[in-house]
Formats: structure tokens, C-alpha cells, sequence
DNA sequence: ATGAAAGCGCTAACAC
DNA sequence: GTGTTAGCGCTTTCAT
């Protein structure tokens, strides 16, 4: 591994040269410039990032922490940092807690330490702890909200609201919702969406769960589902209504005939959930490039934190229909 | 931020002593230690890897690459390397190249710095790169193969000699093989392998391809695989497999009464296809978990780097049938 | 325009 | 058992 000081030794400067050279700033006659760069690419020469960030304090990563990597509704987040990331030629370290929010501090922290800053994805930390984690290092939130901190997140107490709308509109009057992990932001927000609008709506509204969201989970909680008396289920997330369903239409129901389902995000492809899964839609940009443009605000001292709320939409498919006549 | 001299100051010792009293390693006193490990609570001080690093040439990370962290395939693989690099105390970074070989060398590059080592998932490198790269840094191949370096790999070409025999006695005379990337190690030896196959058995073998390694690449191409007079079609892995049947039954094919569909990886739940979908599938221990046993062994300098191969087996679901009568 | 030198926070000899 | 000190590889004043 060659270092700095390989490259002064063969180019015949100092190492503070090479440096100069290296990072562009400072005054370096072209000459010497081209000739330490030649050099440097000769001897395959790459900079110990440990070594610059422990003087400069920067590192040149961004680190993102997701509660499951295998969650579709965190790839295209994750992608969209990426994307930001890299146009500044910064790395992107990708943390996953499994759900679990003991692990997740530890790894929070982690991260804190090789990255410059951090994009914490529906984290289940207390509020203190992020707040604290923030006066440690550059914090933006995403699909979170703590009072005092940058976050981006969807609007998720107006999408239920216009979900049950739409379902209450097709005359379901009693339905089932499959909460999230306990410790979820946005489930409390879904939550207390569908609430408020059942209330106006005449709706009965049945809370199970916590369950966690997986396809998995929406498979095993299926049977307990199907004996209550909901016409239409609305589920915290694409993963578990689509484990629902397909579990539902193999214990003999039909959807949306006997049951109609809908979930949220939008995560899956088509043809994945047959019938087409009604869910609703996060609008306009990446969530994730938007956390990671905040985050370089921060990092520039630019930017005053904000946090970005989106709306989002609701999408009818196929696993939505009227209720059964009873 | 606190740092070790705060520590020190603090507790009335030098910074040698709260060092030592932090790694354990050497001769303190109970007493003294007990007392430098409360001040570091108190301070909450965490110390810097970085700085660490610099001087161990340790930083306690370990670094694992995939081409795609949304492909369900890559999951376990990297929760097995999580396990063990978490027994040990180590970090993992994941990267993602998004099967781009160009991003990939920049990704392996920096990952190399921030990790002690680096597991390189199904790498689309040539491999002159990958033996540069592992003389810099300790670096496990996972389904990749390359001269004399450590790797953990799915016996691909016998995984898919076996499936091709299976269809084959279904009566299927006519097979197309949907290839996956060009550069891909594994999909060499699955091509490999069904041609040594279809050779013996007296299919004819027809490759479509190459095709990205997605369920939306499955769709696409399902069309145009119906104009051909194959009667079975055999995937590069389960997502294309997946994605092509949803859409040819969209296109009003029956599967498998019309046409039979194989995949490979194992990697889909139950129910996600219907009918589900025969496979093959790596048989004993996480790869990942193997990988990165092996990464350790590396880094103690203990193990001998070793080439395993792990068996796979065929498993028969409801996507495969007899061949239709002609 | 270039070099010398002082650290960044930490560990590992080496003294005592 | 504990302190002193020399760096790890790099950036950044401050001189020149």
C-alpha cells in the first residue's frame, strides 16, 4: 500500500505537495502537479481516507441505517442517497438493524463514526436518543419525526385518512388494521389517521397486531383475520397486506369479492399481488435523495433543517371492491 | 466529542492507562480501571476507530459487496456474514453495485479502506482485478470462483444439470435457458452446466439472454420467450423465473400445463408464486455465514484459504409438468 | 510555489 | 502498574 510519502520520495517533492496536488485547492505549478499525479497513478496510490478524516474531520461517507434491507419499500430510499452521494464522490455504508432497536443504537453509532453523517430510515430509537445521536453527528430523519430534527417523511396520517375514504366509499363498515412495529412513527401516524376517519365515517375500526412487516407476518396472521367480521382489511404495509391475501385467496377467500385488501407504500411490482394491491403511493421525489440533500445542507452548514412532508396517493387496484352484501 | 486525554484528564491518569483500561488487554489495576471506565460512561466516550485504525491497521469492520440488495437472494447472505462478523464485535458495510462492474471497483476500493476485510458477492470483476484486490486487502469470493483466491460457492453446473434431468423427464424435448448477466460467474457454470446436460439427454437447448437478474427483466421477456416452441423455460434465478411466469400467465399461457417455468436460488417465500416455483436450492449452511468464517480466518492468519463448494438440490414445485402433448 | 513541522486520536513499545 | 513517547497517513498553518 503505498503512501504519501512513497509518492514524494518519487516524485522529488514534499509530501505537502503531493498533497496539494492530490486535493486541488492550494497553488501547485501545473508542471509539478502533473508530475506528482503521474507518479501517483504509477504507484496506484489511494489516500487513507482514516488518516485524512482524522485531520479534516471529514470522511467522505454518508451512512444510512434501514430497519431491513429486504424490505422493497427501502431500495428505491436507499438508491436515491446513493445517487446524491455519489455526485459529491462521497460513500454511502448501509447499516441494517434487523427491527431491532438495541442493535440499531449500537450500530447508529457505528456509523456516527465513519461517515459524516447519518440517514436514520424509520428508526425505532426514543426521541431523546435521536436527539442526542443529532448533537453527535448530522442527523436527517426519514419517515420519522422528532421535534428539533431535519426529516423527510410521508404524510402518512393523510393517506390512511383518504384510504379509508375510499374504502368506507364502498361500503365497508367494518375494518380490520394490521399495525406496524410498535415503535414505528409512521404506524402511530396510520394509526391515528384511519382513526380520526373512521370516527366521520361511520366506520368500525378493528386495530390487530403489532405485527412485523413482512410478508411473512401478513401470511401467519391471516387465519386470525378471517374470523372477524371486517369486509376490507387495511395493513401498515404492501409486505404484510400482500402476505394476507395470498394466504386468504389459499384458505378459499375470494378478493375482492368475500374481502378487500389494501396496503401502503406501493412497493410491489405488478403482477406480484394478484389481484393488483389498492395501497397508497408516496408523490414526487425519492424520499431518500431528498434526506440526502438535506444531509449535505447540513454537512455545508447551508441549509436550515427543515422537515419535508409528502403527500401522498391513493391507488385503486384490484384488490378493493364493493362490500359483500352480508 | 470526548477523547482519550478528556478521559485521562479527567481521572487523574495518562492516556496509556485509559487505553489499556479500555482493550483489556494489559496489566492495570482493578481499581484504577474501574474508576477510568466509570469516567468514560460518564463522558460517554466513545473511542475513534479511525485513530484506532490508523495505528492497529485494524478498524473492525468487515466490508460485503452484492450487486443487488433487493435481490431476495442476497438477504440471508448477508444477514449470515452480520452473525458472525457480530460475534466477533466487527461492523459490517454493505455496499451495493448495482451490477455495475464500474461502480464496483470504486465500491471495493473504498470498502477495502474502511474494513479489515471484504466478502464479494457474486463480483462481475474480471478476475486479474480480483487478485490485485486481494493482495491489498483479505477478500472472500461468495459465488465467484477465481484462482487462487478463497470463495464459497453454489455448485451451479451441477444444480442445473440435476434440474434439466428433472425436466427432461417430464418430456420436454425443447428448454430455454434465460441467462443472466454477461459477466456473471455463476451463470457461466449454469449454462455450463444445462449444456452438458441437454447434450446427454437429448434436449435442445435454447439461450435467450442476457437479462438483469429482476423480476421486471422477467416480464419483459416473457413475450418473446412464448414465440419460441419450448415447452419449459429454465431461469438464471428465481426473480427472472418469477417474473416471467406472472406475465406469460397474464398473457393467458397455463403453467405448467402449457409451459413449465424453473428458477434457481430458492429465494421466493410461499405463495409469492403461483403455481409455486421449482427450483434448486443451495443446500446446508448460509453462505454468508461460511464466507465470513473464512474472512476470519483470514484476518487471524489461521485458516488456509479454501475453494467450497456447496451442493445443491432440486426442488419440484407446482410451476413444472409434463410437457404438453404437442 | 514549495517545504518543514505541528498535530488529528489512538496504540504500543519502552521506561520506570 | 503506570507514564512517556514515537508514530499510523494525512492536511494545514507558517515560513521561505
Amino acid at each position: 500500500m503505498a503512501t504519501i510519502h512513497d509518492v514524494a520520495r518519487e516524485a522529488g517533492v514534499s509530501i505537502a505537495t503531493v498533497s496539494r496536488s492530490l486535493n486541488g485547492q492550494a497553488r501547485v505549478s501545473e508542471t509539478t502537479r502533473q508530475r506528482v499525479l503521474a507518479v501517483a497513478r504509477a504507484l496506484d496510490f489511494i489516500p487513507n481516507r482514516a488518516a485524512r478524516g482524522l485531520v479534516t474531520g471529514r470522511l467522505g461517507n454518508v451512512g444510512v441505517l434501514v430497519p431491513d434491507v429486504a424490505n422493497p419499500f427501502f431500495g428505491p430510499i436507499v438508491a436515491g442517497i446513493e445517487e446524491v452521494a455519489q455526485a459529491r464522490d462521497m460513500g454511502v455504508f448501509l447499516a441494517d438493524s434487523r427491527e431491532d432497536p438495541d442493535a440499531e443504537l449500537g450500530l447508529v453509532r457505528r456509523l456516527g463514526q465513519q461517515a459524516d453523517g447519518v440517514v436514520l430510515v424509520a428508526s425505532r430509537l426514543p426521541d431523546a436518543t435521536l436527539q442526542e445521536i443529532a448533537t453527535r453527528t448530522p442527523t436527517v430523519l426519514v419517515n420519522r419525526v422528532v421535534p428539533g430534527l431535519p426529516a423527510v417523511a410521508v404524510d402518512a396520517h393523510q393517506g390512511m385518512r383518504d384510504l379509508l375514504t375510499e374504502v368506507a366509499g364502498l361500503g365497508h363498515r367494518t375494518v380490520v388494521y394490521l399495525d406496524g412495529p410498535v415503535r414505528s412513527w409512521s404506524g402511530r401516524a396510520k394509526r391515528a389517521g384511519l382513526e380520526d376517519a373512521a370516527a366521520g365515517l361511520g366506520v368500525e375500526l378493528l386495530v390487530r397486531g403489532p405485527y412485523s412487516p413482512s410478508y411473512g407476518a401478513g401470511r401467519a396472521l391471516a387465519a386470525e383475520v378471517l374470523e372477524t367480521d371486517a369486509t376490507a382489511v387495511v395493513a401498515f404495509d404492501d409486505l404484510i397486506a400482500w402476505g394476507l391475501l395470498t394466504r386468504a385467496q389459499e384458505l378459499g377467500v375470494r378478493v375482492p369479492q368475500d374481502l378487500s385488501v389494501a396496503g401502503f407504500d406501493d412497493a410491489l411490482e405488478e403482477g406480484m399481488a394478484r389481484p393488483g394491491l389498492t395501497t397508497v403511493s408516496p408523490q414526487g421525489a425519492s424520499m431518500g435523495a431528498l434526506a440526502a440533500q438535506q444531509l449535505m445542507g447540513l454537512l455545508d452548514g447551508a441549509t436550515e433543517p427543515a422537515v419535508e412532508m409528502l403527500a401522498c396517493e391513493v391507488v385503486v387496484r384490484g384488490s378493493t371492491g364493493p362490500a359483500p352484501a352480508a
